[in-house]
RNA sequence: GGCGACGUAGCCAAGUGGUAAGGCAGAGGUCUGCAAAACCUCUAUGCCCCGGUUCGAAUCCGGGCGUCGCCUCCA
């Protein structure tokens, strides 16, 4: 059975799709006007490792994931960059897209975007317009937030507390100060649509409403996003959706916790994130990719280079453990050891891991101690069955982490290698330590680690830690 | 001001009632020509502080202190 923390009833509840086998996901994709930052990769490696875990746990995962291609924010940066907002917004999506790609996260199977689902939009307004949910107020539309009890759940707060904020936007259409819009007027220069409101584009909240109806129906299982989502955006889309359908639109409300640097958030108004492509020209998308996995996603996370480099020092042993099993055949040999037993029952232990609220942190625990018992295993003189549960259980483990490096750490060895490494094996052979070390220093400086092993010496494409 | 989260070894970090996972760094040892890798052993009588509940609490309750987030665009 899987656990999972929803944000709307404060606990950790067993997971029971509506339709089983089918789970359907809607995560709250990002607005395209400015690069992606290590922020924006958390959700997508999280949401990437509880679909591949749902996948293997035998569900049939339909994942959603939209761009919030037309915004205010893309119309006023692409003004700055004299671009145009729609290639603006193209840009920076396939630069998302990219970077994602990078860190070995499986795409969406739906990744709609606003701009192409607007009569969607207008139909979803209208509706709730019908219902007399919302209210024309010159060209805008805004939305109307009743104190029914319900608003305000999700996010723990009550309508009055509200006006405690200080910086409440005060608009002169609106009715309430609570309410917000669905539709904004704005001026022919400006990218829009018409509608029956007059000339304009969605408000913020309506699209994820609209699409993920469109493309999973009024309910679906799991719907994520970042916590700093709650409020307003996904109280508000909440609100919406249950205004037009009289039902809860997800089963779980599933937020991330934020990444800060220097323990402040890192957003894309305070400029001070650091781009993932930047970061990922210092350090391998791999190591990236796992060391965002190596806390619970749901704890606040302060991402430090070197947190994350000292966390690939790590992995490397992950690594070169992978390089001495990845080509070892099934296990053969049965021993009835504590060791033995533990290797054969890691990938069940990994899965209960994930079971758990997607607890990857404990899973990386588990893939280090099988790590022990390997070597223990091998010091025992069972090398073979060792290495082979090794590859067996990394391959387990790399199909729902991602753990693995993209090519492999040992070289094959090059002409010119194999002629200096076959020098410095006769210079050791008669016990010419000085040549010997003199070879060994040279490849260093070209980026080359030796190492000699009792099966010979190795060449490794990385210096060692 | 309102609401919420968090505070575990030098650092990072699991752990929601049963006697402190894992990683990095550090110390000692085995192996090695030396290194590297690997392996073995060690490193929190204690989980921010003070009370309380309990046979038993890092875990539950109350009160402090501290950090962060949301209330405004945000993953």
């Amino acid at each position: 059975m899987i656990y999972i923390y929803d944000t709307l009833t404060r606990q950790k509840r067993p997971f029971i799709p509506l339709k089983p086998p089918e789970v359907s996901i809607y995560v709250c994709g990002v607005t395209p006007y400015a690069e992606a930052h290590v922020g924006h990769a958390r959700p997508a490696v999280m949401w990437d490792v509880i679909k591949r875990h749902l996948t293997r746990r035998g569900y049939f995962v339909r994942h959603v994931q939209n761009f919030t291609d037309i915004d205010d924010k893309i119309v006023r940066q692409a003004l700055a960059e004299h671009e145009d907002p729609k290639a603006l917004a193209e840009r920076y999506m396939a630069q998302y897209t990219d970077v994602m790609q990078r860190l070995r996260v499986i795409p969406p199977d739906y990744a709609p975007r606003v701009t192409e689902n607007i009569p969607q939009i207008i139909a979803f307004i209208t509706e709730l317009l019908n219902k007399q949910m919302a209210y024309v107020s010159g060209h805008d539309v805004y939305f109307t937030v009743t104190d029914d009890g319900t608003y305000g759940q999700l996010s723990g707060r009550k309508i009055e507390d509200l006006y405690a904020g200080v910086r409440m936007e005060v608009h002169e259409g609106k009715r309430a100060p609570q309410d917000f819009a669905l539709w904004k007027s704005a001026d022919d220069t400006e990218p829009g649509w018409v509608s029956p409101w007059g000339y304009g584009r969605p408000g913020w909240h309506i699209e994820c409403s609209t699409m993920a109806a469109q493309y999973l129906g009024r309910q679906f299982d799991l719907h994520g996003g970042g916590l700093d989502l709650v409020f307003p955006h996904h109280e508000n889309e909440r609100a919406q959706s249950m205004g037009y359908f009289g039902c809860e639109p997800a089963s779980y409300w599933v937020h991330n916790g934020l990444i800060t640097q220097d323990n402040v958030k890192m957003s894309k108004s305070l400029g001070n994130g650091l781009g993932l492509r930047e970061i990922l020209e210092q350090i391998d998308p791999v190591v990236l990719r796992t060391y965002l996995l190596s806390v619970h996603y749901r704890s606040p996370l302060d991402f430090q280079l070197a947190s994350a480099e000292e966390w690939g020092r790590g992995l490397q042993r992950i690594w070169r453990l992978w390089d001495e099993a990845k080509n070892q055949p099934a296990p053969s040999e049965w021993v009835d050891e504590p060791w033995a037993r533990r290797l054969e029952s890691f990938e069940q232990r990994l899965a209960e891991c994930l079971d758990d609220d997607f607890n990857t942190a404990k899973a990386f625990a588990e893939v280090f101690e099988m790590a022990h018992d390997v070597r223990y295993g091998m010091a025992q003189g069972h090398g073979a069955l060792a290495l082979a549960w090794a590859r067996r259980n990394l391959q387990a483990a790399d199909q729902i982490l991602g753990l693995l490096p993209e090519t492999s750490q040992v070289l094959s060895l090059s002409t010119m290698a194999e002629r200096l490494l076959s020098i410095r094996e006769q210079a050791r052979a008669r016990r010419d330590f000085q040549e010997a070390d003199a070879i060994r220093n040279l490849l260093a400086k070209a980026g080359y680690t030796i190492e000699d092993t009792p099966e010979g010496p190795r060449i490794l494409s990385q210096p060692s830690a």
